[in-house]
DNA sequence: CAGTGGTCTAGACCACACA
DNA sequence: GTGTGGTCTAGACCACTGC
């Protein structure tokens, strides 16, 4: 592991421990360069990671502090997959419902760059927080890239075994968010009424080197889910 | 201007205008650097800015490309204020409702972290995007803060009138998102029938010290409003 | 004006992609 | 193995905050 990512962490770490609040501050620059023994660049690398995750904010002249953002229980839209952090506290399971090898739909052609005759690999999932239906999930992975799924792999982390046992590298994303009414079929899947608001996120996952390989389409149910976002950087 | 702000800019520019598409590659680093002439980490500052904002994705040992996201008319989640940019091709216009000082309201007081008995303004607007209405807006400023608002700057941009009017240097954010029902008053400006579904956004937004200055809270039109979020280093 | 974070440089060395 | 991006260092100098 990178020397920065380490400081990251036993910084963070750091935080976690001494349960520091809210614009507590944190030693300055030059301490920190002494204590991890390393140079002023690799510290501000660190820093920025932590900044980008929303644990500091660093104001110039002044000094580095913790940031804690302020509600529970929401799911965090940039959290790199999963809400498994997010909701660690909650009973989170997945069930499938199918999955089979298919010609994709002209929309799952077009946001995975392929033609309408190459294989993918069709995948609905429903995911339950303690108990409570929390989404409906559909999902196709290019064939060609991810060759191989099966009931085990797709109850547990899809995304897991694409790094690990497909030795892949993923690499960013597009995620498109609306809302709308709820089918019939969504309703009863997702135990509410018909006409229900629902929240639809679209995502779009890239290889490192920019191929996308998996197209999906995510339906929450309203009253179960709760989203969030930090900015930085105004 | 800093330097690899320069940089970055310049090469979005040359994006722009040699119209490159999806995976074309850029110079190698050693070519930007002669061309730019500074140093490989300015160099490598200004390409990360480009990978935060979307435009670009680095590939180690394979080089630089261009990444252009598939989709039009949706708003950029992290946008860093307004859709201005997002909706440029559209007419978007603003339309103050009410702008008075008052007590804040629990919520608004626990957001902001003051107490009950501080003064806010309390400023509710209607945008509208080419003559439909987009959202309804209610926010919070503490007055402590944002000291002078007046029926012009809140009709214009609130968030320049804070940078410049006020050189206040804005930090962070914090957005909530979830979905849920529109109330009869909603409906009614909004123009859609009561209880169809709507997106709610709370932002809170805080001064570059880490002071929260503006909670608002956003409903937004759900035949009109759509979102996106790019996400990098998954 | 002292304290503190941010930018920029030059260069050594490392890690990964691809042919 | 060559090309290419990424990490890390040491140090000069700049820019902002707050007393």
């Amino acid at each position: 592991m990178l020397k920065y990512q380490q400081i990251a962490n036993q910084i963070e770490h750091y935080i976690e421990q001494h349960q520091l609040q809210q614009g507590s501050k944190l030693p300055v620059l030059e301490t920190l360069m002494e204590n991890f023994s390393s140079s002023k660049s690799t510290i501000i690398k660190a820093l920025d990671l932590l900044e980008k995750k929303g644990l500091i904010f660093q104001v110039r002249g002044s000094g580095i502090f913790v940031r804690r953002k302020s509600r529970r229980g929401y799911i965090n839209l940039l959290s790199n997959q999963g809400f498994k952090k997010d909701l660690e506290e909650f009973d989170i399971t997945t069930e499938m419902i199918s999955l089979e090898i298919v010609k994709p739909t002209q929309e799952a052609a077009d946001n995975l760059q392929i033609a309408k005759d190459q294989d993918v690999y069709h995948v609905k999932r429903i995911r339950y927080i303690s108990g409570q239906t929390l989404c409906l999930e559909e999902s196709y992975y290019d064939k060609s890239i991810v060759t191989y799924l099966n009931k085990q792999i797709v109850t547990e982390s899809i995304f897991d075994y694409i790094r690990e046992g497909l030795g892949l590298n993923i690499g960013f994303s597009e995620m498109y968010i609306k809302t709308g009414k709820l089918t019939d079929e969504e309703s009863e899947y997702l135990k509410l009424p018909t006409a229900d608001p629902k929240l639809i996120m679209e995502s779009i996952f890239f290889l490192a080197n920019g191929t996308p390989f998996d197209f999906s389409k995510v339906t929450y149910n309203h009253e179960q889910s709760q989203f969030f976002l930090l900015g930085t950087g105004l």
